[in-house]
DNA sequence: TATTATAATGTTATATCATTACATTAATAG
DNA sequence: CTATTAATGTAATGATATAACATTATAATA
């Protein structure tokens, strides 16, 4: 739980990870697919990965760019945003509401509601399962008579690596 | 605390407020630019009448229909998005990031971090300011090494009313 | 396997939200 | 009253997302 995204601008950062999991994580997003017997197309795939291979939240048109670059043919927005209506319906997918961008999910097994943690200054996005928060949220929303909620948490701020940097 | 803005749909509903806190909070709107030496022009009173007077969260293009209604003549959407940089820079206004609108701010006195309760079905946004959640998300940043943070909480649901209605 | 039904993708156009760049007008300070 | 800054006007464009309908691929089943 909680890899870290990071782009360029702290690539010598300590706390950096490996992208290494991407293959890891599309193999298991096939097992999910599988599993719940939907197709995981090689459109849906590609776009997949192409998240994946991204170091921080990517949009829909960057996707699309790196698409028609890869392929050198050119997809409408909507082929992008089919994709990414399914990855996000199976869970494979995280919208980033406060950057109109999109991240891959770092544990797809368990559905639940995540909050994100978004550094400002590099990028980086980690997405955390805390319970406190969760209750204390569910618990809000219930005292207030609200049923069916679905909490959207974004936490902007810099991270470690970044205020560290600049010392 | 905790003002509902709903619309058409539940007009019906019990929880129903009056929208005759608008006059109020625009008066208090003016003591809080003249506090700080800000001015709160024409055009920019205007947008928050706008904002004011609808029931839910609008959108920046709504406002400029509403705007140009009023005045019968052409304002350009930068015009609308000024006045709202400036209402949300002094927290007159709340930026709703899900839904790509905006809402009056209740208590504009203190500017602290709000989280919205957004009711699918009729609208109806309010803004509540719960410390237990703050806590617990101030807490996990903390943990997680995130300095100067700024909390995006927006919980979808269905409100009671609603959810009272359709039985 | 051929036929039908459903799911996925292609294609084109357009809707929706937001900003840039530069000109003009209004307010304030000296 | 003039210089300076703040606010708004004006035009164009950028960025994000969806609608509508045609075509192709996959799956179900006769």
């Amino acid at each position: 739980m909680g890899a870290v995204r990071q782009n360029q601008r702290n690539i010598r950062g300590k706390q950096q990870k490996s992208t290494s999991m991407s293959a890891a994580n599309l193999t298991y997003a096939e097992r999910v697919c599988a599993g719940k017997a939907v197709r995981l197309t090689p459109m849906r795939r590609q776009v997949l990965q192409i998240i994946l291979g991204s170091k921080e939240p990517i949009g829909a048109y960057e996707i699309l760019a790196q698409l028609n670059k890869l392929r050198s043919e050119h997809r409408a927005p909507v082929t992008v945003y089919r994709a990414l209506d399914f990855l996000i319906g199976n869970g494979l997918v995280h919208r980033v509401t406060s950057l109109n961008a999109f991240i891959a999910c770092d544990h797809p097994d368990h559905n639940e509601s995540a909050q994100l943690l978004i550094c400002r200054d590099c990028g980086a996005t980690e997405e955390v399962t805390d319970r406190t928060v969760e209750a204390a949220i569910a618990k809000l929303a219930s005292r207030r008579g609200y049923i069916k909620v679905a909490p959207l948490v974004e936490i902007a701020g810099t991270c470690a690596t970044c205020h560290n940097q600049n010392r």
